[in-house]
RNA sequence: CGGGGUGUGGCUCAGGUGGUAGAGUGCUUGGUUCGGGACCAAGAGGCCGUGGGUUCGAGUCCCGCCACUCCGACCA
């Protein structure tokens, strides 16, 4: 391609929309455009990136064994009804009616369709295992669009659904996806870790996700050096540490009543006692449905979420209002306590082994000390509901965890029977009964990837892309088009490296040679061929993006070496 | 959904107390330049987000709406 021709612009500032590395750079080296918030179109050069990414993903579900098709993103309501999430989705599904007013919608994911589609295909065990995939767009009404393409409404996602007859295949499909996953996201040049991940209080009976570290990702990963054990921080488990081993901690003192008049933060009563905020517990007030809960952790916790749903098994939770809690703890906000409360109270197990511990009195302006469950409240549950912090003690081995954040851009899940059972999706076996098929779903985000190997891979002067997925794998660029021996030598190595199948881009244009190396660099073509003075006797330079240095060498041994380059690295291993 | 911020040329932004719309950058043309975003000159390009109000007169003041964005809540 030449520049000249090419449909791309590029921009010196930064657009003010953008916060973040890729973000700004996919719009300042004119990848993508905004069309409205959450919404992008990919111009010739993003989307060339873009096509690159989605092949190495079909390349490996192929090779996985898995069969692509691909459906509409324009869905009939029915199945989702009968699934339940017509109604779970809430206001994140687009919604549309048809000219007859039958309701629609724009698929947000696709297991209902898939499993629809399978239940009428396929009757007999003979055809099991199966796994299909689409790569296909996708239609999320995000609350709170971000980032870019990060997290978008509108998204292509790589879906696939396996269906087996029994859990030990589904393993192996499982297994077989994992597999794959790991290949496309080593190719796609990215450094990945593999955490488990919460499969939500529907069930289902393992998941893992595939996160890409980075100080920008909204999920926290926990893990350990240690042990290798790596998990969202959704669901990491939390062991406890007893309290302290020293005698007087472990001794009861009596129960105490404490006028704590502007103390109703855990700051605020830091102050106030002045002891640390671990010899307080928090009891903060949950609506779970249509139930209202109580449940603590100790003062520096945070209460997980996610956990306390699975353990009530509720499809909503949220804090309950100060309305709520006046009317259930009988006091203002900040001191609510387990003591004499009527509805259930769920213990973080932490607590559970806390002594003498500072909990809010159900009085306005009054707190308990010397705290102790059994002998003052009692606990409807005791279980980990608290959030993982750096530091605590690995689940699997002991050792310190690290708490970092990373970007989900792939996620493997056991589904089961969820939603066979729902779209009565079955098999007859070599008996003639009928079974549930047992599903598993996967996905990977291909704009989400693709923003994510611009993070990991970007410094001040703009992207480095890895070979892999470049939207040109060199550029030539003649330093003065007016110079015809540049012109020349600049031609005959662009239409050599093509004539080998190399993607290059040839900057003719007559721009002075700053301009081109600082497109060049913003763009990130990973392999620079420089045609300067010493054109006449046959000399160029030669200089990957990701080094400082360039090479003087000739036009040929230039041309075989961004040849080899170009095979080793686009080679599938 | 709650709170904050911002809407002026493709992009980044100026436009006290109301008086005919600006700069830089990008784009076009001509010239001088030519190894890391050159310089000079001449141009093109704006329903100042939108609807209403106040006023002789609104980019500017008042009210509504919309969009974008940040923080939070939420997130199969």
């Amino acid at each position: 391609m030449r520049i000249s021709n090419m449909f791309f612009q590029t921009l010196r500032e930064v657009p003010a929309e953008a916060e973040i590395a890729s973000h700004q750079l996919m719009l300042r080296s004119g990848l993508m455009r905004k069309l409205a918030s959450g919404i992008y179109s990919f111009l010739p050069l993003g989307y060339r990136v873009f096509r690159k990414v989605e092949q190495i993903v079909r390349e490996e579900m192929d090779r996985a064994g898995a069969q692509e098709l691909i459906m509409s993103a324009l869905l009939p309501a029915e199945a989702y009804q009968a699934s339940g999430r017509w109604e779970v989705f809430g206001a994140e599904m687009f919604r549309l009616k048809d000219r007859g007013g039958r309701e629609f919608c724009l698929g947000p994911t696709h297991e209902e369709i898939f499993t629809d589609t399978v239940k009428s295909v396929t009757r007999s065990y003979r055809s099991l295992p199966l796994t299909l995939y689409q790569i296909q767009t996708k239609y999320r009404d995000e609350r709170r669009p971000r980032f870019g393409v990060m997290r978008s409404r509108e998204f292509v996602m790589k879906d696939a659904y396996s269906f087996d007859r029994d859990d030990e295949g589904l393993d192996i499909s499982y297994k077989k996806m994992y597999d794959a996953y790991c290949r496309i996201f080593d190719r796609l040049g990215l450094d990945y870790i593999i955490v488990d991940a919460d499969t939500g209080a529907m069930g289902g009976s393992g998941s893992q996700e595939f996160m890409v570290k980075s100080s920008i990702g909204e999920s926290g990963i926990a893990y350990c050096e240690a042990c290798g054990y790596a998990a969202n921080d959704e669901k990491a488990e939390c062991i406890v540490q007893k309290c302290c081993e020293g005698e007087k901690c472990c001794e009861e003192l009596s129960l105490e009543k404490v006028a704590t008049p502007d103390a109703r933060t855990i700051d605020e009563l830091m102050d106030f006692f002045g002891c640390s905020a671990r010899e307080f517990a928090k009891t903060l007030i949950y609506k779970a449905d249509d139930k209202v809960v109580a449940a603590m952790v100790r003062g520096d916790r945070e209460l997980n979420e996610t956990k306390l749903m699975n353990l009530l098994g509720c499809i909503e939770l949220e804090m309950a209002d100060s309305e709520t809690v006046e009317k259930v703890t009988g006091a203002a906000v900040g001191f609510a306590g387990p003591i004499g409360l009527k509805i259930d109270v769920i213990v973080d197990s932490e607590v559970a082994e806390m002594k003498n511990f500072v909990v809010g009195a159900n009085e306005t302006g009054y707190h308990y000390k010397n705290v102790n469950i059994n002998r003052d409240f009692k606990a409807t549950v005791v279980k980990d509901i608290r959030t993982i912090k750096e530091g605590d003690p690995c689940p699997k081995c002991g050792a310190p965890v690290k708490v970092e954040f990373g970007i989900e851009v792939g996620h493997i899940f056991k589904l089961g029977t969820k939603y066979s059972k729902a779209l009565d999706c079955v098999y007859l076996d070599e008996n003639g009964k009928e079974n549930p098929m047992i599903m598993g779903c996967y996905g990977i985000g291909i704009n989400r990837s693709m923003a994510a190997v611009i993070e990991q891979n970007n410094d001040e002067n703009g992207i480095i892309w890895p070979i892999s997925v470049a939207p040109y794998h060199v550029i030539v660029i003649p330093v003065n088009t007016t110079d015809s021996d540049q012109m020349e030598l600049a031609e005959k190595i662009y239409s050599q490296l093509i004539a080998s199948g190399v993607e290059v881009l040839l900057d003719d244009r007559d721009e002075r040679p700053g301009v081109k190396f600082k497109d060049a660099d913003l763009i990130g073509i990973p392999i620079r061929i420089t045609v300067g003075k010493k054109a006449k006797e046959g000399i160029v330079e030669y200089k990957r993006r990701k080094e400082k240095d360039f090479t003087a060498t000739t036009a040929e041994e230039a041309i075989e070496m961004a040849q080899k380059e170009v095979r080793e690295g686009c080679a599938v291993k």
